[in-house]
DNA sequence: GTAATATATTTGATATATCAATTATATTTG
DNA sequence: CAAATATAATTGATATATCAAATATATTAC
């Protein structure tokens, strides 16, 4: 049976720029934020848009499964930057608010996370963008269905 | 700062789609071969094709760093499709064997991962295949330039 | 040839990924 | 309403990710 290298292959190309990607926007926030995390900032993002959502649902958004997500909540807790409380109308769900800290990072994050956003789609067309969204998900399609 | 959500962005297409990969070619792997993970298969891939391989040349090939390597490399020792031994031109690596557990996953692995690449890119044209190519390429690139 | 530097690998610490099992509370059904 | 089922979150176990520091061996420079 050949095979291509599974460095040939376009699935290496996905994983290599995701993963340059999350380098070079890790980067740029540690710098201005020291112990934040992108899917940290990617929780804090979504909570603060919707304040009601449920860490199973950030879960979802963000890609994690729910052990995970109840970790890193668990560490940013910790860390200060968001608090737990009761939910009264629920009680097996929590209500999860943005601290004073947290909100800080709101303000410094969504400047470095544009500029992260912009300088590595630089010179890539309205297009381009397009396609590329369109063919990643065929393949996403694709191995769904399955 | 109005910022798309992250979840609007090509960003989280691409992650969803690795990751959707990456589970789909999972389980399939896992019908066949129960304790084989994707990332042992490639490094099964990559050691027989090139037998001289050191940890460090093998991870960077999988986008693992060298300490996740070298845990990597112990677990598959423990399960015993490779095999550590001693390098006497140069000490400080291991030469990499694989036992011959780890030759018959080498057979039974290659038709997977060809039913797993073609059924994520089925319906893709080899220009749409291209393009995505070029275009991630254009990403990458812009992420290490800075 | 020895000291300084470089390289390959390991280890420790902490966070995250994943699966399965558990807990606590809600909802549904008979 | 009580029993069965569903849901949100947690926990345990194991693997992996990441950074920094440590080890052991090689190579280079003086």
């Amino acid at each position: 049976m050949k095979l291509k290298l599974p460095s040939e292959t376009v699935f290496h190309t996905i994983e290599s720029t995701i993963k340059e990607y999350r380098k070079f926007a890790q980067q740029n926030i540690s710098e201005a934020i020291p112990e934040m995390t992108i899917d940290q900032g990617l929780v804090l993002l979504f909570l603060n848009k919707f304040p009601e959502m449920t860490q199973k649902e950030i879960a979802e958004l963000v890609f994690k499964d729910n052990a995970s997500m109840t970790r890193m909540i668990n560490t940013m807790v910790k860390k200060n930057f968001i608090k737990r409380s009761m939910n009264d109308s629920d009680r097996r769900r929590y209500k999860l608010e943005i601290t004073t800290k947290g909100k800080e990072v709101l303000e410094t994050l969504p400047p470095i996370i544009h500029h992260n956003r912009n300088s590595s789609l630089k010179g890539i067309s309205k297009n381009e963008l397009e396609q590329l969204q369109a063919i990643l998900n065929k393949i996403r399609l694709n191995c769904q269905n399955k």
